[in-house]
DNA sequence: ATAGTTTCAGATAAAAAGGTCTTAATATCT
DNA sequence: AGATATTAAGACCTTTTTATCTGAAACTAT
């Protein structure tokens, strides 16, 4: 499937969005952020090994251990998420296959393709884990199940 | 994947308009078409044979034969080629999961992801398969290997 | 130190998507 | 009628993505 985002990345925006609401100053347990965003335990471990790689987390073992933000939330843009696990796609690219894609060989089929492209990379590019933490504090939710970027 | 549509789609998306592009009184060879957009010739037959089924095309067995539209490609929108081979997504849907999405619960964050799903979805609902021939002929073009719907 | 808890790491399994192959059926031409 | 060309149909294979399992390592509290 042409994607604008995989599972993982969905998973990943889902917990780092619990992550950043709480205040970050204890470990947090994989299995309570698995019950509160419906992401399968064995999976999240997995994605946090790998973001964990990334630094965007720190992790403790044994008791009172668990997963904790290690960056700041306002920084992590969707975009990069996204782009870490399912890597960067060309949001450039003219739908024609063009290499050159010059003025006059523009058409209105291009142009509202391409600014459509502009249009989520945007949002991709300016959206950050914190403004979805923002939304929820407000709402007063304690489960992130229904979250989806798109 | 969160997708916006598969590998099927863009491939039919690929024959349908060289079908089109065609004056439509012989049938082509499914090996003709595969050459000229690139696409597995036995992949492309099973996908012919999907939309033959939804009468988007006729075939022709034997000598002579092969597969010839069937439809006027103005009336094939891109949505419709999608969602038959994707099913229909929900480009309603609210990003939090709020089933009653009222106005007190929207922000900005909603506000601009619902608008960019609403121009996705006119832009598949608005372009047709002979959108994308009519500038294929401008262009000149035979092949069809680097078109891509996004 | 030891027991208990919890992540780490890597192997493995299951599911979905993408792609190939083979045989049968059907049409056309001679 | 027979030979040939071409799609139909469905089984099968491969790759990618998603998900699970298991044994160890590490940390804490007692």
């Amino acid at each position: 499937m042409y994607m604008l985002y995989s599972k993982s990345s969905e998973y990943v925006v889902r917990a780092l969005v619990y992550l950043a609401m709480k205040d970050n100053a204890d470990f947090i347990m994989v299995k309570e952020i698995s019950e509160h965003t419906e992401i399968p335990q064995p999976f999240l471990s997995k994605i946090f090994q790998d973001i964990s790689r990334a630094k965007w987390i720190t992790s403790k073992k044994g008791k009172n251990g668990g997963v904790k933000l290690a960056v700041n939330p306002a920084k992590l843009k969707l975009l990069d998420v996204i782009s870490y696990f399912d890597g960067m796609q060309d949001y450039s690219r003219c739908m024609f296959g063009h290499k050159e894609c010059g003025v006059s060989s523009k058409c209105a089929l291009h142009n509202k393709c391409s600014d459509l492209k502009n249009e989520i990379y945007d949002f991709l590019n300016s959206t950050t884990i914190a403004d979805f933490t923002s939304i929820w504090k407000k709402e007063n939710k304690v489960s992130l199940k229904e979250l989806k970027i798109f």
